[in-house]
DNA sequence: GTATATGCAAATGTTTTGCATCATG
DNA sequence: CATGATGCAAAACATTTGCATATAC
């Protein structure tokens, strides 16, 4: 495992290794943005942020969640039109995304690289990335449902 | 094939089913949103129902779209946050998304249905819809992609 | 010391809302 | 003719941009 000051370093070595300057809000955002496995908002993470660096704005966090995404580290997930998250999986995944309590999961399958293998071979379509959400009741909340409303069809 | 005034029988059966009155414009809007296999932008069913209806509305448009949302035959497709589009295909599929010339086109494959089964049985996550977007270059411009740079890598 | 990043405020673009007028059923 | 829809303008948001000041290297 990590430590803190570990995956900072790491941040560090990736920013400057790419000409960026290695500020503290950027650290800080990266860490959140990174390491915190919670799908994060660009809202949240400036939230989060603001804690340590109560100056810190918007625009900082818009801009240095756009050099993660340009190196690579970081890809958006737009759920919705009012809902863009960030993800720092980079692997081909599925998100699990709950109506009931809006959490979201990753949920890793083979199946999701043997259709984009199909899609390349039977359509002649060339794969660079995908986006895979499938929206429904998390296991804790579809329990809840069912004995709430036993009967509903 | 259903003729033009069929399709418009449709959809004022749909509209008048739902308790929702069928005035022009909201016909123009869904014939366009339902029938121009386009996947297109509010924006792009705004400037196409203007043609022959010049007072038209943004307002009407969204509402229009909310209310086939409500009813099952259109939902929303967020590819980025500037490019919510709208989709009539409500079986589970994928959308090829070339980077290069912005065509989508439909992708079904069994192996989609397979991932949700698979989620429901092993996750306990019980799906009630699903968004796929692989994004890449399509036939064509993957073909021109190799004539202009044959040695990429 | 210099180039780059920050934070603020203003601008942008999409979607939503309020409301008086109008058309559908 | 009553209810609900339209079109306009203004509001609400997330995101981007411009710029003077501050900071990293």
């Amino acid at each position: 495992m990590a430590g803190p000051q570990e995956l900072d370093s790491r941040i560090i070595k990736a920013l400057r290794g790419r000409g960026y300057k290695a500020t503290p809000q950027r650290i800080a955002i990266c860490r959140f943005a990174l390491y915190s496995h919670k799908h994060p908002t660009a809202q949240r993470i400036y939230s989060e942020v603001k804690k340590a660096y109560p100056t810190v704005s918007l625009a900082t966090v818009y801009n240095t969640i756009q050099i993660l995404k340009d190196i690579g580290l970081l890809q958006e997930v737009c759920l919705s039109r009012d809902e863009t998250r960030f993800d720092p999986n980079m692997e081909p995944h599925a998100h699990l995304v709950c109506l009931q309590c809006s959490s979201i999961s990753d949920w890793r399958s083979p199946l999701i690289l043997e259709i984009m293998k199909n899609v390349a071979t039977e359509a002649g379509f060339m794969p660079k990335g995908q986006n895979f959400d499938i929206f429904g009741l998390c296991k804790n909340c579809s329990k809840s449902h069912i004995a709430i409303s036993p009967s509903t069809r």
